[in-house]
DNA sequence: ACTTAAAGGATAATTATTATCTTTTAATAA
DNA sequence: TTATTAAAAGATAATAATTATCCTTTAAGT
């Protein structure tokens, strides 16, 4: 169980129960939806506002501490920012997977072609998961 | 200038002025958001409700006539579907450009593993283009 | 314990999208 | 052509998603 609390003070934030539930459920989780978080965050803190789960999204998304992942054809979901890497996204389970894809002969490609500088790469591989096929 | 009045009709749409419009706008600017596809339809069609331009751009969406691109950090673009591509996305300008890339080699890859089963990907490189550097 | 800025909760406001209803019109056939 | 009709447009209400505001509570530092 990694210890959040100096995580969340290192990024400047006060390392509130509600914080710390948050990134424990992220931790846990892995990907979730803000639907999703705030339903599971409503059975710890039955009072919680939904107010409290986006200001702390938002926060968590502005200092990088986590990231958003846009997924064809559904809502987004948010996960603890790590290592770059692509995923998975099944379309019958909504299941999120991450996988580690090297980009790097495709990056070079386009880089060759000087015309456009990367930063950063979001690949999303849509299709069936090992469970539905 | 292609006809698109009869491929609007192939897909079981009338060919309506603001809809050869929308196709028209679509066929020029290439990626757009629902924001100035609305904006640039006003000027054509002053009375123009924005329920027309969810309407049809949702029909449009239904029968893969368009799709929709989820670019990080802004908001969706739509184009008409044409061969998979990938998306450059300038952070700076924030225009979107296609570009071809050969993922055949990843999407190998990951059909190896036996353990997922692609249908699609969507791939979008963030950074800065030709005119921003 | 005391202080204080930050965070939480309640809720209003805003924005984005969809639904509903009436009027207009594209497509088809007489 | 004109008539018919289902589809689409436009106006607007309703809903969903997100953000802002305001007051209360609390984490963190002294
Ligand atoms: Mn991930
Ligand atoms: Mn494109
Ligand atoms: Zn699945
Ligand atoms: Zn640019």
């Amino acid at each position: 169980m990694i210890n959040y609390t100096n995580i969340l003070r290192q990024h400047n934030l006060k390392a509130t129960p509600q914080r710390l539930a948050i990134t424990d459920i992220l931790h846990v989780q892995g990907h979730i939806t803000i639907e999703s978080l705030y339903e599971v965050m409503v059975k710890k803190f039955s009072s919680i506002s939904l107010a409290t789960i986006y200001k702390n999204i938002n926060l968590m998304l502005e200092n990088s501490f986590i990231q958003e992942v846009k997924i064809p054809h559904a809502k987004s979901v948010y996960e603890i920012t790590k290592e770059s890497h692509s995923h998975l996204a099944c379309e019958k389970c909504g299941e999120i997977q991450d996988i580690i894809i090297d980009l790097d002969n495709i990056l070079n490609e386009v880089a060759k072609t000087n015309t456009f500088k990367v930063n950063s790469s979001d690949l999303v591989l849509s299709g069936i998961c090992k469970n539905c096929q």
